[in-house]
DNA sequence: GCCGTTTTCGGCCCGACTGTTTTCAGTCG
């Protein structure tokens, strides 16, 4: 069995060993290759199979090589070699907070130390002392790192619905306590790739010792990491690393863009700046020594020659020729909902509750809802909306809000129980297992359909491809959006590839903190989608889930492909 | 190892911070 995630696995441990044995470039470029692959909307199995394996940003003659001796034998022999060479206890070393590959390789060859439990006793037997580059502070902080296993995850990267309440909390904390004129949450975070590592927050003020005491003081805070002028590092109670930086009006916007990333997008973005004979850095983008742009990020890129590129799609996926062009998309945005067709209410709600979503329907100037009167309740029953519920719903008084009846139902027959209630349009809930060959051949009927198919699911690449198939045989469009039963961005893109529409949960009615909504839009941002994309963001009249158009080619490199070279095989 | 529409060789992002340093190396993001 092989995988992209695997193969960029792989791809990053081979990075890390040669960094262990002190080569200087290579690292980077296997992690480059690896962050490529990783994002693959396609099974690299496919991409092989075209022959196009080099047209991967990152992968040249000698990985796409070692690609194909991945698919055809699971394994790679070049890795296989390393991992004799170097003993695994030292990515181990490597992984600790303040060791690096430079470290580790010291205490390797300067030391005899394999790995964690020999370092220990060498800094027992006092071995460290008297080396160079080790006083007294250093070796304490190693020995820290050594006993404490939970100062060791530099990685663990957890979902973003997670951790959107943590951002907005400290970013309100930030508001009201400090003297702050501008805050950004920025990184991954900002992208919204679905799961996030740390924060990056960017401010300006005029006062930045404040800025870090009031932060320091915000309650989730449990320990300062390190403060210095201009950024201070702090960890949560939970864990989760936070970085706070206080920046200059001016350069806000180039802060902006450097500390959204992603790095491979950055480091495109300076080598466009270069070619120009202009240099971009954190502080801004300048001409010599002149500074042509930094206060906004719109400056940034216009000072490049590009249309402002959203953070969702920085990506390094073909986006800055496009902004060069004047070719990104124009994505959906939350002014385009019109409606949400995937509403829940318990069948017992309450009359404040219905009232409640009604209003925040129209606040929203939302001009449909989809209420689900009947569907599967957790225990495996089914449930139906109350008598009262509906009849509330259904007199949605002078407001023009249309209200649509929602079925909620598995592929194939509707359940005896459901099969009276009326309805408009159907949400289909499949089971995790892999629908069959006539899975969905029953649901047709009224017209509108929904998939809610689970990313544990289709996190894999081919997982996916048998659903898309049953959402084009049925004419429904996939629920994309945070959670293990929609699409995540990855998912999305590829629906959007099959010419599948797609359903954007809103949130509406839910709790005002409820960040549902945005982050939906956030991973149809990074799947590209446009209005005409996206179901309910057609009016309530003109609902229909079929294609969504011409089919969209599959995102890659735009700027020409590659040949490759002939007569230069080389190995590693 | 990758990359390039001025390059098939010679670059490879770059700055803050820390600790150990009389000028810098390593880590981190």
């Amino acid at each position: 069995m092989t995988s992209n995630a695997e193969a960029a696995e792989i791809f990053l441990s081979i990075a890390d060993l040669l960094d262990l044995l002190g080569e200087k470039f290579k690292p980077e470029a296997y992690r480059r290759a690896a962050r490529s692959i990783e994002s693959l909307t396609e099974d690299l199995g496919a991409v092989a199979a075209r022959g196009e394996l080099r047209t991967i940003p990152g992968v040249g003659e000698a990985i796409a090589e070692k690609i194909e001796e991945y698919l055809k034998t699971g394994t790679i022999p070049y890795y296989e070699r390393l991992k004799h060479e170097v003993p695994p206890g030292l990515v181990e070393l490597m992984r600790l907070p303040g060791i690096g590959p430079k470290t580790a390789r010291r205490f390797w060859v300067e030391l005899g130390v394999e790995g964690p439990g020999e370092l220990r006793d060498a800094i027992a037997k006092g071995r460290l002392n008297g080396l160079k580059g080790f006083g007294e502070k250093k070796i304490e902080q190693i020995r820290s790192a050594l006993g404490d296993p939970a100062a060791a995850p530099k990685g663990g990267r957890r979902p973003i619905e997670e951790v959107y309440p943590i951002a907005r909390g400290l970013v309100a904390g930030l508001r009201k306590g400090a003297d702050v004129e501008q805050v950004e949450v920025a990184g991954s975070f900002r992208r919204c790739r679905e799961t996030v590592g740390d924060l990056d927050i960017l401010v300006t003020s005029k006062d930045p010792a404040r800025v870090f005491d009031v932060f320091t003081g915000l309650p989730l805070v449990a320990e300062v990491k390190m403060r210095g002028g201009t950024k201070e590092t702090v960890l949560l109670q939970d864990g989760l690393q936070v970085d706070l930086r206080v920046v200059k009006p001016e350069e806000f916007g180039s802060a902006l863009v450097y500390f959204t990333g992603s790095k491979d997008h950055n480091i495109r973005l300076r080598s466009l700046a270069q070619d120009q004979g202009l240099k971009v850095n954190e502080y801004g983008v300048f001409r010599g020594d002149v500074r042509v742009a930094g206060a906004t990020e719109k400056d940034v890129y216009a000072s490049l020659g590009l249309a402002w590129i959203p953070p969702e799609l920085r990506e390094d996926r073909g986006e800055i020729d496009r902004a060069a062009q004047g070719k990104l998309p124009v994505l959906v945005a939350p002014t385009d909902l019109r409606g949400d067709l995937h509403v829940h209410l318990p069948p017992d709600a309450r009359a404040e509750l219905v009232d409640r979503l009604v209003a925040d329907a129209r606040a929203r100037h939302l001009e449909y809802l989809g209420v689900v009167v009947a569907g599967p309740a957790p225990d495996g029953t089914t449930w139906t909306l109350s008598k009262d519920t509906r009849e509330r719903l259904g007199t949605p008084g002078r407001s023009s809000l249309r209200l649509f009846r929602v079925l909620e139902v598995g592929f194939g027959e509707i359940p005896p129980a459901l099969a009276s209630v009326e309805h408009d349009y159907r949400i289909l809930r499949p089971t995790l297992a892999a629908p069959g060959p006539s899975a969905g051949t029953k649901a047709t009927g009224p017209s509108l359909l929904i998939a809610h198919v689970g990313s544990s699911v289709v996190s894999d690449g081919r997982a996916l491809a048998p659903w898309l198939e049953v959402a084009r045989t049925l004419g429904t469009a996939l629920e994309v959006g945070p959670g293990a039963e929609r699409l995540d961005s990855s998912a999305a893109r590829q629906a959007l590839e099959s010419q599948r529409r797609l359903h954007l949960p809103t949130g509406v009615g839910g709790p005002t903190d409820d960040p549902t909504g945005a982050i939906a839009l956030g991973f149809a941002h990074r799947a590209a989608a446009t209005a005409h994309e996206v179901v309910n963001a057609r009016p309530a009249g003109e609902l229909s889930i079929g294609a969504a158009g011409p089919p969209r080619p599959p995102e890659g490199r735009s700027h020409g492909r590659r040949k490759a070279r002939p007569g230069t095989t080389r190995a590693a």
